[in-house]
DNA sequence: CTACCGATATTCT
DNA sequence: GAATATCGGTAGA
């Protein structure tokens, strides 16, 4: 790993989250330039994956940082996450959303039907433009088949706007989201809700 | 544009 | 059994 994207990825996850906007994640000629990341603080964070300890999907989290954590969720997607912080801290940033910048035709075959706009607008949308999925759950991130080119200095932070997490229940306040102003692949807002249930569903819709 | 809802594996209670 | 770091389709304003 170079030693600028090991020297950022090991301070601490709330410092790292904004400095990766505007880095790019390349997986062969597909390329994405982030503009929506969330960051999760691991054992403090109620809303972690890795909060109630070590388990067999998150434990990638828990090694050392420049690795990919990808996750499969809601029995369909999966998201990706850049693992940070000194190995043994379970701290990672959400990629949420990218603008693609380089193999729009490669992602377009991945996201039949999505416009330019939507190829990797939303988390689960960013790792199917990428062609990422569980095998590449642990991955490096420094070369040669996953690569993550940090900027060199951070985006100003004049361009980054920050607020809550989305799609979280617990710690839902903290304002751990970050992303570029004003960019259009920034994905829609959509706060937690919970659904009814099934049986209150038919409680509801019970004739008798 | 907003609102709702089904699909459905893994983890948690 | 229920919730979940989601998305795409549909309905309606």
């Amino acid at each position: 790993m170079s030693d600028r994207l090991d020297l950022l990825l090991r301070r601490p996850v709330l410092e790292v989250a904004p400095r990766l906007l505007g880095a790019v994640l390349r997986h062969g000629e597909v390329a994405v330039r982030l503009t929506e990341v969330e960051a999760y603080d691991g054992a403090n964070d109620p809303g972690s994956h890795a909060y109630r300890g070590q388990t067999p999907r998150n434990s990638v989290m828990f090694g050392p940082p420049g690795h990919l954590y990808v996750y499969f969720t809601y029995g369909m997607h999966h998201c990706c996450n850049v693992v940070c912080g000194p190995e043994g801290v379970a701290s990672a940033v959400l990629l949420r959303a990218g603008e693609v910048v380089a193999g729009a035709d490669i992602a377009q075959g991945r996201r039949l039907g999505a416009t330019d706009r939507d190829l990797a607008r939303g988390p689960a949308r960013l790792c199917s433009a990428l062609g990422l999925d569980l095998t590449y759950n642990g991955l490096s991130l420094a070369g040669p088949e996953l690569l993550l080119e940090p900027r060199s200095r951070a985006v100003s932070a004049s361009l980054v706007s920050t607020g809550p997490r989305v799609g979280l229940r617990p710690a839902a306040e903290r304002p751990w989201r970050f992303w570029l102003s004003g960019e259009p692949t920034v994905s829609a807002y959509r706060p937690a809700v919970a659904r009814r249930t099934r049986r209150q569903v038919d409680a509801l819709t019970d004739t008798r």
